[in-house]
RNA sequence: GCGCCCUUAGCUCAGUUGGAUAGAGCAUCGGUUUUCUAAACCGAGGGUCGUAGGUUCGAAUCCUUCAGGGCGCGCCA
């Protein structure tokens, strides 16, 4: 249970009912009233603004309405033992030691959704979509994980969740990549030099690659390129998205679905989503401007479809076919927009590398174009990933045409840190990724500090020769918690909040930071118990009720929180 | 020229549907292990929240100006 959001409601209702006594006309929506967790010195439960936003829309003194509101709730409601003003007008409460064993027993329950708001929403978050022309980089990374926990983040509040990728087969870059394959298997079977040009893949994946298709089609003739072209090109995608899954794989992420851009071609699928968006006026044959950035010596001023993007809000309207009548990669990718659309999510999000930010207008314009404004895109853009080592700026040595692959990270990092580390800052800033403090096990390395916590406890669970998985039901109807457990148990209290906020925002770093801080108080009272056997957690082979039921609330916290993330959690260190 | 993002402690960053004395980590300095895991803890110093205005009882958070940094600006994908 999310008890800001329980205990807003009752205070609403408290404050409707009393309407008459605050002298106020009336209470509804419109006032925006918060209940969240108050600053640890206040030593109280539960904080709201509620005397000072009524102040504001009634042009009183916050005191006035405080005065009265301590009362009322008090009154009110039950759960509440003491309600203090404080600061501005802020109203501190404390509840009554029997609802907050109610509450904890409410999370014992079902642990494993302790946090989980409930929501129903059905989003499709299309994350990587990385061009199948090789393994991933350390670029797409970032973008990676952040998509594959934003997902797990969404599915643990309630929605149900499509995670997919969009393979980008078709086009000049693939016709490329097809003749790089063909131009190394020459290479290796007829002895011709491989003679890089801009154009060309000239990576050593690419000879992997020529090997594999080389030793799987023996019989395959390879002199008349055109002629193998689309046998040679679906031979080269496979080995590719083979190596681009395995990557992904081992950093913990499996897709559910791989939706491939020739496919919606093939289907014609463009050409009835332009037909769509012609019948609802909003594509126009005409002339584009030439573009204001870098010169383009490939522009023509040719007449074209075009979307009319700009009736969305986008700088310019975009071309829907390139001079020689063809799609272009925008139509193709309105198409797949369509396809997203059609099936029924409520909610559709893209993950997007920082160099793409230039193309988010036109396609939530053509989102909003095709679904009347009912299907909602949201695009999220990483920064860059920089790549340090002790501090200066780190470049492995590599062969020409490589680049640092996911695989060249994960064996110098293991999957939990990277996963953690990539999340540990918004995504919206650049990030810094230092190779020496990722591995580093001590307090400046993140993960450890917050796996370390969950040892520590599964250490007490062991020496006590309790299951940590066992269920534990309370008997008692109230429990002495002392001041550290009183602390434990309000950041504990917090966690659907979190859960929340991050869901609301898309910004799953809250949660890293939140473990972080539920460690510290954590460790905090751990050590507490070397200066003083009054904190220590076990005294003659027995523990604390309170003790015990506060290191079990950490436990699932941390439990539900690292599998958010993605990462392990190991019971002993 | 235009668009999006960023500017908070020496460094790296949290914190924005406007709220309490602006928080962490690192670095610096000083402490804590016969003890349930020191991969840990405790303490100290360190801030005109880029600038200048505005709105407000109240602004890091909203609006406007300017400055600095990043990414883009295709009929590539």
């Amino acid at each position: 249970m999310n008890i800001f959001n329980f205990y807003l409601n009752k205070i609403k209702k408290a404050v409707l009912k009393n309407i008459k006594i605050l002298e106020i006309e009336k209470f509804d929506n419109s006032i925006n009233i918060q209940v969240e967790n108050p600053p640890l010195e206040f030593n109280s439960d539960l904080s709201t603004n509620v005397a000072m936003v009524l102040a504001k829309k009634y042009k009183k003194n916050p005191k006035i309405f405080a005065d009265l509101l301590k009362k009322i709730l008090e009154k009110e409601i039950n759960d509440f033992k003491s309600v203090e003003i404080a600061g501005a007008g802020f109203l501190n409460i404390t509840l009554t030691d029997s609802i907050l064993i109610e509450l904890i027993k409410d999370i014992f329950k079902d642990p494993n959704k302790y946090g989980s708001n409930k929501l129903k929403n059905k989003y499709n978050i299309e994350f990587v979509s990385a061009n199948p022309t090789g393994p991933l980089h350390v670029g797409h990374c970032r973008g990676a994980i952040y998509g594959d926990v934003l997902s797990n983040l969404l599915k643990f509040n309630g929605g149900s969740v499509v995670k997919e990728y969009y393979i980008n087969d078709y086009g000049k870059q693939i016709y490329n990549f097809t003749k790089s394959v063909y131009l190394r298997i020459r290479e290796i079977k007829y002895k011709e030099k491989f003679i890089n040009n801009d154009d060309l893949y000239p990576g050593e994946y690419v000879k992997d690659i020529a090997i594999v298709i080389l030793e799987n089609n023996p019989k395959m003739d390879f002199n008349n390129f055109d002629q193998l072209f689309d046998k040679l090109k679906k031979l080269s995608l496979d080995e590719s998205m083979k190596l681009i899954k395995t990557d992904l794989k081992k950093l913990g992420i499996i897709h559910d679905n791989f939706i491939s851009e020739s496919d919606l071609v093939n289907k014609d699928l463009i050409k009835k989503t332009v037909k769509k968006l012609e019948d609802k006026e909003f594509v126009k044959k005409g002339f584009l401007e030439r573009p204001k950035g870098e010169e383009d010596k490939n522009w023509k001023k040719t007449e074209r479809l075009i979307f009319k993007s700009t009736m969305f809000g986008d700088d310019s309207d975009r071309a829907l076919q390139k001079n020689d009548g063809s799609w272009t990669y925008f139509a193709n990718d309105v198409a797949y927009h369509s396809n997203k659309i059609d099936r029924n999510f409520d909610i559709l999000i893209n993950i997007l590398g920082a160099d793409h930010i230039g193309y988010i207008k036109r396609i939530t314009s053509a989102v909003d174009a095709l679904s009347n404004k009912r299907t909602k895109l949201y695009c999220k853009v990483c920064q860059l990933v920089k790549l340090f080592k002790g501090g200066q700026p780190y470049k492995m040595s590599k062969r020409a045409g490589d680049f640092i692959s996911v695989n060249d990270l994960l064996k110098e990092v293991n999957k939990d840190s990277i996963r953690f580390m990539m999340l540990n800052r918004n995504n919206d800033v650049e990030l810094d990724f230092d190779f020496e403090k990722v591995v580093e096990k001590t307090k400046e390395n993140p993960v450890y500090y917050v796996q370390y916590c969950f040892a520590r406890i599964s250490s007490i669970f062991r020496t006590i020769k309790i299951d940590y998985e066992n269920e534990i039901k309370i008997k008692k109807n109230t429990l002495k918690f002392n001041e550290y457990e009183i602390k434990l148990l309000r950041k504990v209290l917090n966690w659907p909040k979190v859960i929340e906020s991050a869901s609301f925002k898309y910004e799953p770093h809250r949660i890293i930071y939140f473990l972080y801080e539920l460690a510290t108080l954590f460790h905090g009272y751990w050590s507490k118990g070397n200066e003083n056997n009054k904190y220590k957690f076990i005294v003659d082979g027995k523990i604390k009720d309170s003790s015990f039921i506060v290191l079990k609330l950490v436990g699932i916290v941390i439990k539900n929180g690292m599998g958010i993330i993605g990462v392990s959690l190991p019971s002993k260190m």
